[in-house]
DNA sequence: AATGAATGAGTATTCATTCAT
DNA sequence: TATGAATGAATACTCATTCAT
């Protein structure tokens, strides 16, 4: 796998995602993904070793994406509930603008392309957030459950909403984004 | 002479929802269904006319099946809460004893098998949960929002509550269950 | 090879002579024959062994009946041309009314079908046609040339005639006819 | 960078005719095909979409080469005689050489494969025999009768006397090509 | 005898991967 | 590197044949 052109990875993630998208992870094939990214199939061999490490690689991408993303513009110093509200809107920012890499790695869950090695990194980077959940809990904010049961919840609230705000081709707007976001607290808070 | 086995019809779509659980949507053969169900490939055809149509109408069989599980018990009589509650558990524990089937219909949005009249069905069959939220709404017992948001906020927090005790191997006892019902409740509450 | 019901035998002879008028030897399934013949596939394997039986069968019967057909109202003690005028037409009418059954033979040739025991048979069944055709010559009627050719040259007139009527749709009628004789007689003729 | 290869057609053409030759149309498979003509089952699906389309190709290119042999060395100051000598022994001689070509063609009338856009197609390449035969009609040297019914009894010789000899064994001589053209003569002439 | 579901070997087609250019 | 033709194993699907009823 040698990177002589990173613009061409790029492109061949694009492609992928699209198709993804489009069709599902069981209907892309690797002819496709090189006439969609305007390159030939062998090209891909040159980047990935195979679909699987292709798949994997974007999997990994992506969800090293998301992670950069949530803790954009969080201060440690803020009042809790601010910074909260930040790392909280940056999660569902990056699924609204990057709504394909969502549906992207829902579907590599159970797929045959997804090995142990990604999807244990994968469990280490949601660790930060992991943290800040708990310091909502020492700070007596939130309820005084299990740590992952609120992560979950809060994740299942973003993704949900930003799902249904998709398909029902209703963007989410300010307001709309203040509602889901007092709901999520509400059910968090003590 | 033999006639045609509604019993095979079962058999078929318990095979494929073991293997997509196991291997993904995107890792499954008519051969390994039919072998898993203990028949030969060439009977798959007798029961359905291709792939597609076989995993069509297992989306709808699955579909059908959870929509119908939800308002087992209920009685539109008892007070609200007490009402909803119900609906809520029905919910959470057919994902709970049916995980495979909620695995793929994950795993179904976006395929290449799933036709637009399959999801516009399925579309149909969600109409009592959307006027359950709306009683609510109307008892000043839910916030004064987006039916849709209230209704998919609820099932975001059960979906991926439910993922997440599987996940992490921890099954969801009496006490978690209620705890994560009192989280989606008073995010939802006026 | 048990032939219970001889009507039964002759439906199925019927559907496939029609199949393969319209779809070719090629595209004909047992499964097809039967639907058309009105029975069960199973029903086939009663009255012949296996397909290539079924089609050999056919294959002989069409053969038999053609043959047959041919020197009905043939008299010898009638004048030469008057005698080979009747077997002409009566080879002539045959290809005509029974236009599937000549498709069919045709289409067997180099078919798989067609063992070497049937394909004997029928070169034994044009026994009589030599004969004719020896006597033509024996009379000085016929050009003194190779039997074979003679009588080659005659189906051949016959055979291309009927197929070009039937694809033009334009039916001979009793003046074309003589004219494909004369034609013919004239070739034929010293 | 490897081009496709012209030449790769042909291979897979003549391993076509070959195998319908000995086994009929209904008795080839893709596989074989492959086989035969030297390359990888999915090298044929680069050069034609499907065996359907693989058997048209195929069904035109012999059509037009057939066509394309009738008219060498024909000049039309000849007197008509000569010229027309010329053409009816090329029809011949191509039939003779090509017999492979002829009993593919012969048995892809009915068969599944060709379609009404291939079959329409040859039916416009027999233009220039009809304006042949028109001409000996004007110049009348031919019967004054329906020229397809002139077409069609010339071609009807040639082809069954070819036949005859291919599966006779004797291969036409000059001689017997002279008699047999004198016979098709003698039956067009008026 | 008749039925048509069941079988599984066989066939068309696809697709990840390789390789010559 | 980049290309896309070539490969052949894998897969969807078919169909002759069998068999339980």
């Amino acid at each position: 796998m040698k990177l002589r052109d990173d613009k061409k990875t790029q492109q061949i993630f694009d492609a992928a995602l699209l198709l993804v998208k489009d069709k599902g992870l069981a209907g892309i094939t690797m002819c496709e993904i090189a006439r969609q990214a305007g390159m030939a199939t062998g090209t891909l061999y040159i980047y990935f070793r195979n679909k699987e490490e292709l798949i994997n690689s974007l999997f990994a991408a992506c969800r090293k994406a998301s992670i950069d993303s949530y803790f954009a513009g969080y201060d440690p110093q803020l009042p809790f509930k601010k910074g909260f509200a930040i790392v909280w809107k940056n999660i569902l920012q990056f699924r609204v603008h990057n709504f394909e890499d969502a549906v992207f790695m829902d579907q590599c869950y159970h797929s045959p392309f997804i090995n142990e090695c990604t999807s244990k990194l994968t469990r280490e980077m949601i660790h930060p957030l992991i943290q800040l959940v708990e310091k909502g809990k020492e700070e007596g904010l939130f309820k005084d459950v299990d740590t992952f049961m609120l992560l979950s919840f809060m994740i299942g609230c973003i993704h949900e909403g930003v799902k249904k705000a998709h398909y029902a081709q209703k963007p989410l707007n300010d307001t709309s984004i203040e509602t889901l976001f007092r709901m999520c607290w509400d059910g968090m808070r003590r």
